[in-house]
DNA sequence: TGTACATCAGTGAACGCGCGTTCACTGATGTAC
DNA sequence: TGTACATCAGTGAACGCGCGTTCACTGATGTAC
């Protein structure tokens, strides 16, 4: 049983993966306790009982740290939503691709609330990370570029749910049983500058679904995490705590808005 | 002309009150800079000429500066939300009181569009402040009782009209022009946690205004709060910027959404 | 009007603390012949 | 299989910095008689 090269560098390269992933299990620790202004290497070095330097051969500066945190952060609310909408969609492998929609169980309003709720719900479990991907922007740090393809990630299954629910309609099972609730807009053309945004958003996220139900989307999009911040930030405090039924509910009025099939009496 | 002793009071208090204001600005400046968890009295006594203990006077700690410009903040956007509901209104002075909808030269869904209008305007042109009280919290800083009284007020403009809308539809000129647009929730009553906590709200801030209308305000409420944050802190970075036609659409869609009278092709 | 006293703003030094990052180093782990 | 060398993880000391807050003090401003 002689290493043989590969085997051995996997040795060392294995030692390695898994302090990166204490490192930042350690950071997140501190996120929670201290924010992410209050992020600290030697902190972090400390506690892993290692001295302060050593942490420069995992992370070459704080900065970079923190870009891994958010990377990581972003990347844990689509995989939950990405779950979520598989779970919904009756399909027992997570593969929350785009269309597949042959197999699916439940109606695509159905998929939006459990996508709705499983951001909420993560945004619960994580509060600090919620707040350092979807808070106020940590001073004098920029965000690079990495991290908008996992940023994108929890916006692309809503996008999927979106499109899933107009060509044919194919994910609705429950399409007949309500009469569709608020589809006036649709036909009205929007105004130029935002046609084209709203053209360019289809495209990336949700090709082939018009521009004014596209917008409604974001508007749905915004809604969602204004309230879900709004909740963790104390906004809420002595009117709509505890926030769960307010959250339920206006999911589902964000389905009526948008278009979805289904709705009606609860 | 010898100092009578409340004039002479006056000298020595106005002197005070000027300093304060000048920390205050200071510390804003600063904020600008270096955000929430940057802010330092060394900083700013350093930059007001003053030795850093000198602030003590003014402020007994770091905590109760924040708290006041927290709670200026807060006042500021309240006022500007305050102004554009009156000017829109139609009367001159800034009064926004309650209900004098008699004079109301202008509908409910224009007061609503120009307080989303500049509640979005103070938050692009004060950043900083606007993260300041809507942002991640500070960590360590637990926000005290009284900045709520001020946080409300801002609410209390949005209250205002959705109840000047309702009883009567004492502040529509536009109410017959255009048919309704989408007003089949109301009926429905709202599940039961839900309800009691809409009713509540209502109460304080738009009294006889039935629950499914006040929800929908506050979804409405939250979708304004949540763009705004997404547009300030990034999250439209290549794809809704610039945010203004979509932060323009989307005022008018919620004002559909709660049922202002109204609307139609622009 | 003048004097004795109290209040208050601002000073300067100090306390004790933590931070990010660099650097020369030791010693263990892996590699090539 | 054994040896010589290269790579890499972790050490310990140091650099230079800024922070919030306290405290005894000076001197100006205001107050009471």
């Amino acid at each position: 049983m002689t290493a043989n090269p590969s085997a051995s560098r996997t040795a060392r390269e294995r030692a390695r993966a898994e302090l990166t992933r204490e490192i930042k299990q350690e950071a997140r620790r501190q996120l929670a306790a201290s924010g992410a202004p209050g992020l600290s290497l030697r902190a972090v070095a400390r506690e892993l009982g290692m001295v302060s330097s050593a942490i420069y051969r995992y992370f070459p500066s704080r900065d970079e740290l923190l870009t891994a945190l958010i990377i990581d952060a972003y990347d844990a609310l689509g995989e939950a939503a990405e779950a979520a909408d598989a779970e919904a969609a009756g399909s027992g492998t997570a593969d929350a691709g785009t269309a597949d929609a042959g197999t699916a169980a439940t109606s695509v309003r159905g998929r939006w609330l459990a996508v709705c709720g499983a951001i909420r719900g993560w945004a619960l479990a994580h509060p600090h990370e919620y707040a350092l991907i979807y808070g106020s922007p940590v001073p004098g740090y920029q965000a690079p570029q990495a991290t908008v393809a996992s940023a994108i990630r929890v916006v692309r299954v809503l996008g999927g749910i979106l499109a899933d629910a107009r060509p044919g309609d194919a994910g609705g099972a429950a399409h007949a049983p309500a009469p569709p609730p608020a589809e006036q807009a649709p036909p009205e053309p929007l105004p130029s500058p935002l046609a084209e945004q709203a053209a360019l958003v289809a495209e990336a996220i949700a090709p082939a679904v018009p521009g004014p139900v596209i917008t409604r989307a974001l508007i749905a999009w915004t809604q969602l995490f204004g309230m879900i911040s709004f909740e963790l930030f104390g906004q809420f405090a002595g009117s709509l705590e505890p926030a769960g039924p307010f959250a339920a509910y206006a999911a589902d009025q964000m389905a009526d808005f948008i278009g979805l099939p289904g709705g009606g009496p609860a």
